[in-house]
DNA sequence: GTTAGCACTCTGTATATTTGAGTGCTAACA
DNA sequence: TGTTAGCACTCAAATATACAGAGTGCTAAC
């Protein structure tokens, strides 16, 4: 069957007006609400065609239309008028100015979309996969323990003590320094593989054990790291819409919110190739989680200078204002992009 | 009145009872289920008395009674059979040996807490006043900046990045190191007040305004560590009692749990006198939190090793089992105890 | 191809009606 | 004087019934 551009009208009529309304939109309401001016009678012809195509549904004989999964779909790939601009409330630029630490700021973010969107959000701290080693220092500690400060690219510092077994001169580190750097350093994180760890341990004569628990203890800083925490907000704004509050649902939802273990998988959904932002869009059963699947997810990346990035989502029903939802991501992440060309990388 | 040992037993059994059901407990229950042998008639005599001590309250006309929060209270100061023995469940010791790092444990704690007893719970990562300071070490970092790397009694590291707005050498910086080192190590962060800061300034020189940001960066670093991260679990508990669940209730509490900030002030309550652990119990509008007026509260302290020490909660509703809550919440202090005696203060 | 008309379906709401648990009070009893 | 049986009364929750309204599909006419 065909899709002519009055299906596509009535279909987009259908869904922008469930996103409101929340209850199933019949014949009489398209009819008046539509800027094509046909009866109710023709309507409802054209509606039972789309509900042939599987882009709509009702739920009971006697009922309006609601959108299936698929409608959504074809909304959000064909029928979705991007370029909605939204007034960017005057609040959002004085909150995002105070904050200096990075992961406050983006917490905020996470907030602020949660209050212009009226849906969760989540965020995930920025992961630094791909930065440069800049340098690694070793210190002396308690008794046969080294103190490890790591910096990388951009300055991020990650410390870790650890146990030696023995204590070594203040010689004896400073070598073992000059080491580590003259073969580390320059190096980003995948960089460092076998070849280079026996290298190391060629040169370093006595001391192979240690420097084996010191590339353990680098290896173990940036692992920490490796899987990011993830930021919730907005949790409460489930309960406004019925269809997600009843029943087990928000129960499962505000659960899986609380874990962040299940946000991580849907927040490392496939690498884009679409978008700068790299907006991704799940719909009910396409979200990769279980206890979401009468939801849909809007993700996309930010990046806050030379690779490092981080991941951030919407969480709403379905019936979400996909248009609202990816213009306000998108003018989010720009500002995220200003800020941090501003402002140095400091944490 | 007199609270005579009848009514006591009264009161606890319709709290007892009500604590399992949720719903109304009416004369012939008590009179059935109770030991204490006499009939419906009896037993409604002594529930009007109750009533009039404000103790119990009928939600309406021809329904049974609940208790009040006064009766709650009397129930916990004085009613309450402490020493209930739980059959600590086998999977607790295995789970919580196999984790390291610390707020790991904490939140896998916390789990493992909700797990157990049915209701939310809270944990604050552990809060380091007392402290003593061990050694500073500033490094040279890009163009004009400072790496500054804070070691702290039992191991704790923190660092901090600051702008000095001009390159030192080598040597200033050793010199820098010193002096700080030699006027601050092995004093607690309470005790670097403003005689001590003027004194360092003296002796630094021509560097006075550098020593002024290098102790400003310890203070931040620091004060990012004052208001501790707070880890939930267990959320999804609230929707098991309609009490809570209906609502906005549900909602607020979510809300609270989510957003962290009042769970603060809640778990920063008054210093215990006490127990060993410091077990308060705050019920219904005791709770210092808006939000959480429906539920009750159990908090309580836990120390790691010399001084550093958290604070633990369990929000339920007003009908928890505060018996089960107590012990479980003993119970798990000390595992913590002896878990934190073995290890050595890593992180 | 479009529309008016009509019978039909189904939900949601409002209104009685019933049921049952529980109470308070009174009077009898030990 | 404390305890108990009996009874009328109350109220919430469940059940039944009726009704209004929104919406549909189909047919026939335009």
């Amino acid at each position: 069957m065909e899709l002519d551009s009055r299906k596509k009208a009535i279909l987009y009529a259908i869904i922008r007006n469930y996103q409101e309304s929340g209850e199933p939109v019949g014949s009489r309401t398209i009819s008046k609400l539509s800027e094509l001016s046909v009866s109710p009678a023709t309507i409802r012809n054209e509606m039972a065609d789309l509900e042939e195509m599987g882009l709509i549904i009702q739920p009971h004989t006697s009922a309006g239309r609601i959108p299936t999964d698929k409608g959504y779909r074809l909304y959000v790939d064909e029928l979705m008028k991007e370029e909605r601009h939204l007034p960017s409330a005057p609040s959002e630029d004085m909150l995002l100015r105070r904050v200096d630490r990075v992961e406050e700021l983006l917490m905020q973010m996470a907030k602020l979309l949660a209050a212009n969107t009226r849906y969760a959000t989540m965020i995930t701290g920025p992961s630094y996969s791909g930065t440069k080693l800049k340098y690694i220092q070793l210190s002396p500690m308690d008794a046969g323990k080294l103190l490890a400060v790591i910096v990388l690219d951009g300055n991020i510092i990650k410390n870790n003590v650890f146990d030696i077994g023995e204590n070594l001169s203040d010689e004896e580190i400073l070598k073992l320094n000059l080491l580590l750097n003259n073969n580390l350093n320059g190096l980003c994180l995948e960089e460092i593989n076998l070849g280079i760890i026996s290298r190391i341990k060629e040169q370093s004569g006595a001391h192979e054990d240690i420097v084996s628990k010191v590339l353990d203890a680098v290896a173990d800083a940036i692992g920490t790291e490796e899987k990011p925490h993830v930021y919730t907000s907005g949790a409460r704004n489930i309960f406004r819409y019925p269809e997600l509050s009843g029943g087990d649902t928000a129960s499962e939802i505000i659960s899986t919110l609380e874990e962040k273990e299940d946000l991580s998988v849907v927040l490392s959904g496939p690498p884009g190739l679409t978008d700068k932002h790299d907006i991704q869009v799940y719909i009910g059963d396409e979200v990769p989680v279980e206890s979401m699947k009468d939801c849909s997810v809007v993700t996309a990346t930010y990046e806050l200078e030379n690779g490092v990035q981080g991941k951030i989502g919407i969480i709403g029903p379905k019936r979400m204002d996909y248009e609202k939802v990816v213009a306000t991501i998108k003018d989010t992440m720009n500002q995220l992009d200003t800020i941090f060309k501003k402002q140095d990388g400091e944490q």
